[in-house]
DNA sequence: AGTGTATCCTGCAGGC
DNA sequence: TGCCTGCAGGATACAC
């Protein structure tokens, strides 16, 4: 669920109270959100100073002092909290608790543990780093630099939105509202848009995630910001989880399909099927 | 280079 | 009330 603009509003939310704080203390309830054992895991936090606070693609990126960095990849269920006790509740399922010196405490929290903590040193994080594609709200990535890349995929473009070496942070979520938006069927292969569409793709997927991010992301089930709160961005979804409902744009009902075992929500007549190739 | 399938997990909604 | 099935924001590994 975590995607980019979910990613984002926990990461504005920590960077202006958790940089310059010390983590005194690491415990570790359940250690399969480790990439490494427990006591490996807590040697390499304690006593270090948070440095930054940062985001790249889904991951919430923190820079710890001795050069090594602290990643959360929040998968479907993860939540990442700063904790300030007799403020706000604790949450159920948590996985790892970093108590920092003030007394807060940054919490991971998972239901379903597919989220993943992970100890890289500099130098291994800026290697994974690289494995990613560009960042969709980057300057770097412009009109002809995105249909480029494209023109080399003849992944649907679903998949090709979700698969993070292409871009970095689309989810389903935000990848089936910005097809929609753009009035290109989520079957189409990357590389049959023309320019404009691509540019026109381009266009919907920054305007809904920067919307998302005004919203604070949106909250399906289990996504909450790093204060414990729901996103607002469930009611501007206009395809995603609306099957059946009426198309905001035409009227006519939402349709979902299925393909490489995920939903995908549309409108059809916003979003005109390709050619079958069967035929 | 693609796709489909399965895996890691828990919880909730809907049908009966 | 309970049992069963299907479904869920993600990432990855496998066979084909």
């Amino acid at each position: 669920m975590p995607e980019l603009p979910e990613v984002e509003t926990i990461v504005r939310q920590l960077a202006p109270s958790v940089p310059g704080r010390r983590i005194v203390k690491a415990r570790v309830f359940r250690p399969d959100v480790l990439r490494e054992p427990p006591d490996h895991f807590r040697r390499g936090v304690t006593g270090a100073t948070i440095r930054s606070v940062t985001r790249r693609g889904k991951n919430v990126v923190l820079v710890l002092s001795h050069s090594s960095v602290l990643v959360v990849n929040l998968g479907m269920t993860g939540r990442l909290l700063l904790l300030r006790p007799g403020v706000n509740a604790g949450p159920s399922h948590v996985a790892v608790d970093l108590s920092l010196e003030s007394g807060d405490s940054l919490l991971y929290a998972d239901t379903r543990r597919f989220g993943r903590l992970t100890l890289y040193s500099a130098e291994e994080w800026g290697r994974e780093s690289r494995r990613l594609g560009p960042e969709p709200l980057g300057k770097s990535l412009d009109a002809e630099a995105f249909h480029q890349r494209l023109r080399g995929s003849k992944a649907p473009l679903r998949s090709w939105l979700l698969d993070q070496k292409h871009l970095a942070g689309v989810g389903n979520i935000y990848a089936c509202e910005a097809l929609h938006q753009a009035g290109i069927h989520p079957l189409r292969t990357a590389s049959s848009l023309d320019s404009r569409e691509s540019e026109r793709l381009l266009r919907s997927l920054r305007r809904v995630l920067r919307k998302a991010i005004e919203a604070r992301g949106t909250t399906l089930r289990d996504y909450r910001t790093a204060s414990g709160e729901e996103g607002g961005f469930l009611p501007f979804l206009q395809a995603y989880g609306r099957e059946g409902k009426p198309c905001p744009r035409c009227g006519s009902p939402i349709v979902r399909i299925v393909f490489s075992n995920r939903s995908a929500f549309l409108c059809p007549i916003c979003q005109p099927a390709p050619p079958t190739g069967t035929e």
